[in-house]
DNA sequence: AAACTCACG
DNA sequence: ACGTACGTGAGTTTT
């Protein structure tokens, strides 16, 4: 058998992938259909053909169209899309850590380096085989060079294959003759002129008749139709032109070495790196496991398991600058009730680039020792790094804070965009490690304590080169042990009180049910959007408005509308509060309920991309308060015997932080004034004394305020305001002219994210904007508002997390009893021991007020109560 | 797993 | 012309 060669048209193959693959991206926001798209396919022929030689081809200009020449005459250059252009060097990448030849050629494009190749292949005896998606190549099919099309239909990639006898059949042309055909009828796509008024049809005639344009010319007056004849006299220049462009070359001079191409295993450690980088899950599973990437590292992994032994490993570790722990938590034998509780089972201890240990806890080794010798060298080194500092409390509340060092939380401060940022995670992207999923345990905890070895000084770096050293070091690291403590003290819900309110619910959502079914003459499924649009659009003929993907819409703002013409739209809108209050309040925190009697929810220090933290299982931070039906869940929200609860939140932090960063003297003096900054702004705007500011000036001020805050569009304010787009942007317009120093430290922010890539808050915060880049419309848009509510919202976060820790360290210096036990974005909850309930105010005052100094004052209102209900 | 809805700042 | 406010998490239904 022949040898056989597949040659890939490398950017046609990429674009057809890239208009092929719904969007994707991976954690560092790198857009990835193309190149997923691309190996697809590159994966389907090569499993089909089994080649022995494998070359991908692409142009060296970043590709616009195959015929600059014309193009540039005339004047349509449009360039790649972003999206697509930033994978161009990346599928390289990936070709290359697969061993993939890779020809370019400056001068040549990629159709005249395949035309060449397939050439000289062939004349090697070779079978060839040209994957694009481009029918221009069908031209160079023979009985040996099989053009290969990949189409997709329906999410299937089917591959249309052309020798040159398919050619003819298809196109009643032979592949020579195809460049004459494509001559005439040109291609737009390709931006080959053609000759005007002759199509498809007339081209086929004339070339199935007189087989090359040259030869059509000499018998011009007899080439039918006249109007064809007369089209190619007037624009035979461009009949030349366009065989020109449309010809491929095939005997282009550049090297190629056939040796270079030969394939060899695709399914590299190089490439399994990159496949994880690019979170292409399924190609994962193509590498077996003989060429998973072997680790030397693993060599150094030592296994502990004498006491002896191990206290000579931690006097060693304790004469280091720099440890690396990390701690592994058998799951196994462990009661169900406490299964976050699972006992420490081992550690990972590295300090050096020799040695990896680990030890378990077994037999000599305790549990309890290890933690004693854990928390007494991290006193004594400068850097104890650990993955997940907060967790690692659970075990080594005793471990030195100051000397921590928190590899999760500095990744994320490096890109807060990712959703992960676990130890494998930090490996790959700063170390090249690849770790195998299915690593054993004690493999894994070697590894974790290495990587967070090794990492910490790469991220330091980083971070000072970012110049977010001081915000890891002031501000973040602090934190996690405040949301330590946070989490530890948990709040105390009553369980029984909870119960009762539910229950009362349940009552009302049952007769709602009845009632509504009955409206509607059939018993369906009101939490079913679907079934619901179906009821109240179709059944009852309610006209319906907004649509989603999948259907009608359903949301509240649709129904409010109708509710005053249909009686059953109010009892659904009822229905729905009801049973969210139910399912997610009354019963979703009666099930978080301890032992204690308290709810101890996560507060979490690296999801968010502005810095804000989240709170989780449950979420404290979500807990009604609009409505009162709602609000009244607060009221089982109660402090201990003895306790009151301090509820602080800071007055409008982020228009306070737009005032100082805008630097806008308008709005700093309204601030100053330490009057109602609404009233005062709609006063202002309209220009209206302050006494005559109607409610709906001041409403309307408000919002316009609001939507400052999140990266102002007018259609936004429009929905808001229920206003005309052309209102709001006159809205906004006449903000703008009272404070013009806003419109300039929004402009000023795009345009900086812009430059740099990111968003930055006053404290150093960066938060990436790859959006800003983007060819949509829509998402640039997007990246636009983000940039101008990062640096807002973000120093907001900061502030409130700077006051956090001011509150926290003070309550514990002073050995106080009062406990912070809530953060809500802009609002702290303090259970107070009632004899220190003067102090802790005195302290949430000054630490809040006092968390940054701005050009305008922090205003904190405060308020006490023995339910978070009174407190707020 | 994705879509929808809705609770909060 | 495009189709949206910024940032979250959870419960329910549907695919």
């Amino acid at each position: 058998m022949a040898d056989k060669i597949v040659m890939i048209d490398g950017h046609s193959i990429l674009n057809r992938a890239f208009y092929g693959v719904p969007d994707l991206t991976n954690a560092e926001g790198l857009h990835t259909n193309a190149i997923y798209g691309f190996l697809n396919i590159m994966f389907k022929i090569l499993d089909q053909e089994n080649p022995e030689y494998l070359t991908v081809a692409f142009d060296v200009h970043a590709p616009t169209f195959r015929h600059e020449m014309y193009a540039e005459y005339k004047g349509t250059r449009k360039p790649m899309a972003e999206e697509l252009r930033q994978q161009v060097p990346v599928i390289k990448e990936v070709l290359q850590a697969m061993g993939v030849k890779i020809i370019e050629q400056a001068g040549l494009e990629a159709d005249d380096l395949l035309g060449t190749l397939s050439r000289r292949c062939e004349k090697l005896g070779m079978e060839v085989s040209v994957i694009s998606g481009d029918r221009d190549l069908l031209q160079l099919a023979t009985e040996h060079v099989k053009i290969r099309i990949p189409k997709t239909r329906q999410g299937r990639t089917e591959v249309e294959d052309y020798y040159a006898g398919d050619v003819l059949e298809r196109y009643q042309v032979t592949p020579k003759e195809f460049i004459d055909l494509k001559a005439l009828m040109g291609d737009t796509s390709d931006n080959i002129p053609g000759v005007p008024s002759i199509g498809e049809k007339t081209a086929t005639k004339i070339i199935t008749e007189y087989h090359s344009i040259e030869n059509a010319y000499e018998h011009v007056d007899e080439v039918k139709p006249p109007r064809a004849s007369k089209a190619l006299k007037e624009h035979w220049d461009l009949a030349v032109l366009s065989k020109e462009l449309a010809a491929i070359n095939i005997e282009a001079d550049f090297a190629y070495e056939i040796e270079e191409a030969k394939l060899n295993n695709l399914y590299t450690e190089e490439a399994y790196a990159c496949f994880q980088r690019l979170q292409f899950k399924n190609f994962l599973s193509r590498f077996d496991e003989i060429s998973a990437p072997s680790n030397k590292v693993e060599d150094a992994f030592v296994r502990i398991t004498g006491r002896q032994e191990a206290e000579k490993i931690f006097a060693q570790a304790a004469e280091a600058g720099r440890i690396g722990i990390s701690i592994y938590k058998s799951t196994k034998e462990v009661l169900p009730l406490f299964a976050n509780q699972a006992g420490m089972s081992g550690v990972g201890l590295c300090y050096d680039d020799n040695k990896v240990y680990c030890m378990d806890t077994d037999g000599e080794i305790t549990a309890e020792w290890l933690k004693e010798q854990v928390e007494r060298i991290s006193a004594l080194v400068r850097c104890a790094v650990l993955f997940d500092v907060k967790k690692a409390m659970e075990e080594f509340e005793g471990i030195h804070q100051t000397h921590c060092f928190d590899g999760i939380v500095a990744a994320y401060l490096l890109n807060p965009l990712k959703n992960d940022y676990t130890f494998e995670d930090v490996a790959r992207e700063y170390l090249n490690i690849i770790i195998e999923e299915k690593a054993e345990d004690a493999a894994k905890v070697c590894y974790e304590a290495y990587t967070a070895w090794k990492s910490a000084p790469i991220l330091e770096e980083k971070l000072k080169s970012a110049d977010m050293w001081e915000l890891f070091t002031g501000v973040e690291m602090p934190l996690v042990f405040t949301l330590y403590d946070m989490e530890q003290n948990g709040v105390r819900v009553e369980g029984e009180a909870l119960k009762i309110y539910g229950e009362q619910l349940g009552t009302r959502i049952a007769e709602l049910e009845k009632e509504i079914h009955g409206d509607a003459g059939e018993a369906f499924n009101i939490n079913s959007p679907k079934q619901l649009g179906v009821i109240l659009f179709e059944k009852m003929g309610i006209p319906g408005g907004r649509k989603t993907k999948t259907g009608y819409s359903t949301a509240a703002d649709v129904l409010e509308k109708l509710a005053p013409d249909h009686a059953i739209v109010s009892k659904i809108l009822e229905y729905r509060q009801l049973a969210k209050l139910k399912s997610t309040y009354a019963d979703g925190l009666a099930a978080f309920i301890g032992e204690d009697g308290r709810i101890h929810g996560k507060f979490n220090q690296t999801i968010t991309a502005t810095g804000r933290i989240s709170s989780t299982e449950p979420n404290l931070q979500n807990i009604p308060v609009r409505m009162e039906l709602g609000r009244l869940i607060r009221k089982v929200f109660i402090p201990e015997d003895g306790y009151v609860f301090v509820d602080a939140d800071y007055s409008q932090i982020e228009l306070r932080v737009l005032a100082h960063c805008s630097g806008d003297e308008k709005l700093i003096e309204a601030y100053r004034e330490e009057a109602d900054i609404h009233r005062i702004t709609a006063s202002q705007v309209f220009h209206i004394p302050f006494d005559e500011v109607t409610a709906l000036q001041r409403r309307n001020a408000k919002a316009v305020n609001f939507g400052i805050v999140y990266g102002i569009s007018s259609f936004g304010l429009s929905q808001d305001l229920s206003i005309t787009r052309k209102d709001a942007a006159e809205y906004i317009e006449q903000y703008f002219r009272t404070y013009p120093g806003i419109k300039d430290f929004l402009d000023r922010a795009v345009e900086s994210a812009k430059e740099k890539g990111y968003a930055r808050t006053l404290f150093g915060r960066r938060r990436p904007v790859p959006e800003l880049k983007s060819s949509n419309f829509m998402q640039r848009s997007f990246g636009e508002r983000v940039a101008m509510n990062a640096p807002i919202q973000g120093a907001a976060a900061d502030i409130m997390k700077i006051a956090m820790i001011g509150v926290n360290q003070r309550l514990k210096e002073q050995k106080m009893k009062s406990k912070l036990v809530l953060q809500v974005h802009d609002e702290l909850l303090i259970e107070a021991y009632e004899p220190e309930t003067e102090v802790v105010k005195e302290i949430l005052k000054s630490e809040m007020e006092q968390a940054a100094d701005l050009k305008v004052p922090l205003e904190v209102d405060m308020h006490t109560g023995t339910s978070w209900y009174e407190a707020k």
